[in-house]
DNA sequence: CTCAAATCGGAACTACGGTTCCGGATACAA
DNA sequence: TTGTATCCGGAACCGTAGTTCCGATTTGAG
């Protein structure tokens, strides 16, 4: 907890030698192909292992599966943290995108029940986003609040304009139809076999959410 | 993990000391005052602190609310887990004999709603009840296995009596529901006023599992 | 009051996971 | 081919949390 998270490391600065005030881009040099080729294998080995055991994974297990020494890893990542940021954030960008698509479907009710499915989808397939929306406390989340708001906010679109519809009732937050479905997710996950059977489970929870008779 | 659990310690055994084979209750000496003392504020200390903070605490911290030292702890618990364990089956137990009583209501559907609702309201109060039903992984609920049946058990009592009384859908399992109520405690829980809203929640909840129309 | 048994307290040990460091290997420009 | 900037690997280090050990303290029977 409390990285500095900031360049400890090589990462792709350190540049100018001298002469400070030459605002010319120095070209910093492209990076050798060993090591763009291991960037690649450690960030592939993560995202499998991640999606697999989530957050908790110590970080050697990453830099084994992916073939490299400790170092290597570090070399790339400053931080676990950086390294699972940049695993975490793809996801719930893409999750975001598939959020603003579903609010432009002119049945609003029904984009909603697209997303709901889609992200339970996700988060069931990929523990470590799952470990990021859910589980893990506080600190996890604040590293992503700018797209968790952005999330939210999306799927707040959709929920005002399903309320409007008189498809959903207008006493449930948002954060609490995102939570419901997190709670599906996890009755789903322990299974095993997380197919049909979350599929039940956010149907019961639009079930729930919807305006009564 | 993968703890032994068995008397490493002088917990309450270790009298004969010859003559095996006598079967007199050897009277294993009533315990000293100031340690009857310590073994309370120990239970006591841990049961606020854990339902405040769940499982993962630092046992010092326990300790040091105790008022005692670690070793003093140690002495009355052989391990973090034994204490845990202590806490936690106390608090399962009495939910267990809540769902027996909500079992034996007339009105099935009715007693289900009840238990939830109790059910519910403990998960969220008791963060180390929580930890034990939902969150930590496999190993812990394997140490509840017994009571964690016993009260899937009992719920499913009430779940295929509702379904007979034609109350709630047939498709739903039992650890389905259980499950989508952890999602309302977790939802709740953030807010920090866990009061209305938990209630609104496990409504929702059983508004999905009603039978449709 | 006296003393041994029981108990206490916390320093020290262990296990584990993240991170750093640096001698050796490697890529690639000249 | 050669030289060096870059990169690799993993041993070693650090902090954290659980557990053990043992000298100091306290209880309570005689």
């Amino acid at each position: 907890m409390t990285v500095d998270h900031r360049g400890t490391r090589d990462d792709a600065n350190a540049q100018v030698t001298s002469s400070p005030p030459i605002s010319e881009l120095p070209e910093p040099r492209p990076m050798r192909a060993d090591a763009m080729r291991n960037h690649e294998k450690i960030l592939r080995a993560a995202e499998e292992i991640f999606a697999l055991d989530g957050v908790m994974v110590p970080i050697d297990v990453v830099a084994e599966r992916a073939g490299v020494g400790i170092g290597t890893l570090y070399r790339h990542f400053p931080t676990k943290e950086a390294l699972y940021d940049e695993i975490v954030s793809t996801r719930l960008r893409a999750l975001i995108d598939t959020a603003h698509a579903c609010e432009k479907e002119p049945n609003a009710a029904e984009g909603m029940c697209t997303f709901l499915h889609t992200f339970a989808r996700q988060a069931s397939e990929k523990q470590d986003l799952f470990d990021a929306l859910g589980q893990a406390g506080i600190d996890i989340k604040a590293r992503f609040s700018d797209m968790l708001n952005e999330l939210t906010t999306s799927m707040d679109t959709m929920r005002q304009r399903s309320v409007d519809e008189g498809a959903i009732r207008d006493d449930v937050e948002t954060k609490d139809i995102l939570n419901l479905v997190m709670g599906s997710c996890h009755a789903a996950g322990y299974d095993g076999k997380s197919g049909a059977s979350l599929e039940r489970l956010v149907d019961i929870v639009l079930a729930g959410i919807k305006t009564p008779d």
